[in-house]
DNA sequence: TACATTTCTTAAGGTATCTTATTTTTTACC
DNA sequence: GGTAAAAAATAAGATACCTTAAGAAATGTA
């Protein structure tokens, strides 16, 4: 095979769980409309999010996807959806694809490794309120979108929480 | 260019700084002995540890070496080491490499995704204690090496607070 | 339009983690 | 080997963030 072979749109209401945490992801879902997230549920019931999925991102637990092993987080779409699935049985292994497109693979893990490292220095080392205002910076489309819950569960602050923080803000 | 070319070894001795937080990332780290971080220090002067580069690892600011902007952490030695430097200008585009190398260089970057991404899960929803557990477990051998005040910066607390953390665990 | 459901806000009290300061232990080096 | 410097431990008080609970606003739906 020479290029990575997608699928025919799929059809979502909101509310839908495309995979499940413990599960083997079998697909790579790519968004034509709509909005995913990928999140996890601790001990104590609480979502946490790892990722939010608009359109033309592409979203899976990547190493469920390529290892085969439980997928660490759930993906739900969070809107009504148009999905292309990507399925793993056509995405074996990498090596089997045209080098321009191992080139498009390996540009594509690199911004979303810069873009994973610049949270995690963000979980580091700002406070709940500069990570709200570095996300409405970074994805000023999804706030307006999103529900302030769903942005609380992203940056990692309780909804009570973040809508003290949007209050303060105001104040000023 | 078919492969990667990597320069001799260098020595340096422990405190050695090889990249500046604002500068632009000129060289790749390849660690063939001893150990290096790459952190930021914050307005109130605190450091935070993006990552630790101990022997085989490599390490870099990605986004500044890739996209020659100013790099967001400083690398520094934390041991005397010896190590491989990779120049920016040997790595000019990726398209450049043979294709097993770009399928090396896409897995390299997959590897370091998925790692991040756990990494960030952890920030999000592991107590810290429970992220000093998952880095005991991860780095054993980081653990014996490492001074506290770094695994707790690299862990996101205090060196106190991880002070505390060990007390309480010990006397379980 | 109205009812039910979900989301958001507000506030009081609680917990995790930080700050600061002091003491003890370990490490570096002349 | 002794002394200075750095790291670690301990503890008291401060702060950021959480929990719970209740009411208000917004949204979905019959």
């Amino acid at each position: 095979m020479k290029s990575i072979k997608i699928n025919t749109l799929k059809t979502y209401k909101k509310g839908e769980i495309l995979l499940k945490q413990g599960e083997i992801a079998k697909y790579g879902y790519l968004v034509k409309k709509g909005c995913l997230k990928s999140y996890t549920v601790d001990k104590v019931g609480k979502e946490h999010i790892m990722q939010f999925a608009p359109e033309n991102w592409m979203i899976s637990d990547l190493d469920s996807f390529t290892n085969q092993v439980p997928s660490s987080v759930s993906i739900e779409t969070i809107e009504d959806c148009e999905i292309s699935l990507i399925s793993k049985s056509d995405f074996k292994d990498i090596d089997s694809f045209d080098k321009e497109v191992v080139v498009d693979i390996a540009n594509k893990f690199r911004n979303n490794l810069i873009a994973s490292n610049k949270r995690i220095l963000g979980l580091l080392s700002a406070t709940s309120e500069q990570r709200y205002i570095d996300f409405t910076e970074t994805y000023p489309t999804l706030v307006q979108r999103l529900p302030l819950k769903l942005i609380a569960a992203y940056i990692g602050v309780t909804p009570e929480y973040l809508s003290g923080i949007r209050r303060r803000m105001a104040k000023k």
